[in-house]
DNA sequence: ATGGCCCGTAGAACGGGA
């Protein structure tokens, strides 16, 4: 079973890199962030006819995520969940469905823009929230997989320039806490479960030839619920959609469970 | 050189992203 999540900076632009990217590499989730659409214009059709079952939250403009299910070995997503049940948050953030026998977390965390914005406390508070929503979820419902896009790169490891980078957001010690506290004894991030290159990174700026000069961060993350970490046999970044014409600045990230 | 690019909504620039 594979499983993977990508921010595709607007899903109207960006459909036929997700079309060709699904045919050639067959997920059987995909976990999509940024989709920019309003939920009337979500390709439904188009997914359909690809062999993709969806659900999604979407606003016009900013945000918006969804959930594709492969329907020859799935069907279609159930128990839908949109947003946070502790959160009430009119920008669409979160969706979350049972698919495969597994719950499946899709997030766009905030990007907080500076520390001392208020958009970064908005950030700091929805994690939190996201946070104590998933450790209230049921013993006895199907084991967690929480993806998406973090805005967090975990470690210095992840980011190109730590240096330049340091207490910046995305990298700041708070959000770093957090990332280990969502974490905490639940959760794995498969990526860090193998070895891995150096310079791994799944996002890169458009400007300054970011992607060129693998001048990136780990910021996309898929974490599964401990008890599903024995299943995990492979995590990887895909670069492959970074090197197309009008790319998404987010690469797709992707887990395989036996 | 402290901005560079890309997207949506505009119907010109601007907010937002990271």
């Amino acid at each position: 079973m594979k499983i993977a999540t990508w921010n595709v900076n607007s899903l109207r632009v960006r459909l036929g890199h997700v079309l060709d990217w699904i045919s050639a590499n067959e997920p059987d989730v995909l976990a999509l962030q940024e989709t920019k659409l309003s939920d009337e214009k979500f390709p439904v059709a188009a997914l359909a006819e690809a062999g993709y079952e969806a659900v999604f939250a979407g606003q016009p403009t900013y945000n918006g995520v969804a959930i594709l299910a492969r329907r020859a070995t799935l069907g279609a997503p159930t128990a839908v969940v949109r947003g946070n049940p502790l959160f009430p948050d009119e920008q669409q953030r979160l969706i979350s469905a049972e698919v495969g026998g597994l719950r499946i977390v899709c997030a766009y965390f905030p990007n907080g823009q500076s520390v001392d914005s208020d958009k970064y406390q908005y950030k700091l508070a929805w994690i939190d929230a996201l946070t104590n929503w998933l450790a209230r979820r049921d013993a006895a419902a199907p084991a967690t997989v929480l993806l998406g896009d973090f805005n967090i790169a975990p470690e210095d490891r992840d980011v190109h320039d730590p240096a330049a980078w340091q207490g910046l957001v995305l990298c700041s010690e708070p959000e770093r806490e957090r990332f280990r506290a969502l974490i905490a004894d639940d959760f794995v991030d498969t990526f860090r479960m193998f070895d891995q290159p150096e310079r791994s990174f799944s996002w890169w700026d458009y400007r300054r030839l970011g992607f060129r000069r693998n001048a990136g961060l780990r910021i996309d993350h898929v974490l599964v619920d401990a008890r599903l970490a024995p299943r995990v046999v492979a995590c990887t970044i895909d670069r492959a959609p970074r090197k197309l014409e009008q790319p998404s600045d987010h690469a797709p990230v992707m887990v395989e469970l036996s």
